[in-house]
DNA sequence: CCAGTTCATCGACAAATGTCAATCTATGGG
DNA sequence: CCCATAGATTGACATTTGTCGATGAACTGG
C-alpha cells in the first residue's frame, strides 16, 4: 500500500489563485498579536468549503472509499445499495452530491450506471489543507 | 513560503485502527465488478466526517487560515471580529466547533482569549482523504 | 465600587441537509 | 408488446446548522 501521490489534476478546482491569495495585512490590535503572513481569501474559503461539505458525511465518505476500494476505481450502484444501509434514492442522492463537486464521474453502460474516482480530487484537497 | 509539513503529532486523533479496516470483501454482484481491497470502517467514516464538517464552512477556514497566519500561530478574538464580517456570537461559536473538533486550543490571560492551532490536526485530515 | 471591555452562552429563527416512499425513465428479455 | 430491473427525480419531513440580538461572566482601570 504505496499511493504515489498522482500528479493531482484537479478537475473542479477553482484556479488557486496562489495557493493562499492575500486579504490585507495591515493592523495591530491592542492583544498584540503580529500576522506572519496572509489568510486565504474569502472566494477560496467559500470554494474549499464547498468541496469539504460534499466529503462532510460518512455514507459519502463510504462511497468514495467502496469505489476507490474497487481494482480499477469504479463501482456501480448496486455495489453500494448492498453494503449501505440506506435506501437507494438516498445513495443516488450522496453519488450526485459526489459528482457535482467533482470527486465522482458518472458513466451509464447498460442499465447499470457506474461510478469512477476523479484522479487526484481527494489528493487536491488534502493538499491545500494543510497550507490553511 | 515553504510550509515544512511538520511531524504530524495528531492530538485528537481517534486512534486510527489501521488507516483502513475492513468491512469485508465477500460478495459478487451481477453487474460484474470485482473489489481490490477493504473499504473505511462505519466508524471511522463517522469520525472523519466529523472532522470535516467542522472544516466544511468558509466561516471556519478563514478563522483557521488568520490563526496560523500569526507568527506563533496563535490569535485573540479580536483579530477575527476586525476581518471578519461576523457578528461576535458567531465567531465564538465557530471558534467552540473547531475547538471541540480538536482543531484549535483556547488559553485564556486576562481579558483576552488567545487560539492557537493544534499542530498536526490538519495534516492528519489531510493524511488521510487520499487513502480512501 | 463602578464603568468599560472582552468574550461566552442562551434563545430564536431561517436555511440547508439527510432521509425515505412514491414515482418516473430508461434498458433488456420474453 | 409487456414486464422486470437499475437507477434517477420528486415531494415531504425531521434534524441540523449558521446567524444574530440579548444577556451573562470575568477581568481592568479609574
Amino acid at each position: 500500500m504505496t499511493f504515489v501521490q498522482q500528479p493531482v489534476l484537479v478537475p473542479a478546482a477553482p484556479k488557486p489563485t496562489a495557493l493562499l491569495p492575500l486579504t490585507d495585512v495591515t493592523d495591530a490590535a491592542a492583544c498584540g498579536s503580529s500576522v506572519g503572513r496572509a489568510a486565504i481569501a474569502p472566494a477560496d474559503a467559500d470554494a474549499l468549503a464547498r468541496q469539504l461539505k460534499a466529503l462532510a458525511d460518512p455514507a459519502r465518505l463510504r462511497i468514495l472509499s467502496i469505489v476507490g476500494a474497487h481494482l480499477d476505481s469504479e463501482a456501480c450502484v448496486c455495489d453500494l445499495t448492498d453494503v449501505l444501509t440506506l435506501s437507494q434514492p438516498t445513495i443516488s442522492h450522496h453519488l450526485k452530491v459526489l459528482v457535482d463537486a467533482g470527486f465522482l464521474t458518472r458513466s451509464k453502460r447498460g442499465t447499470w450506471s457506474y461510478y469512477r474516482l476523479v484522479p487526484g480530487a481527494l489528493g487536491g484537497v488534502a493538499q491545500v489543507l494543510p497550507s490553511l
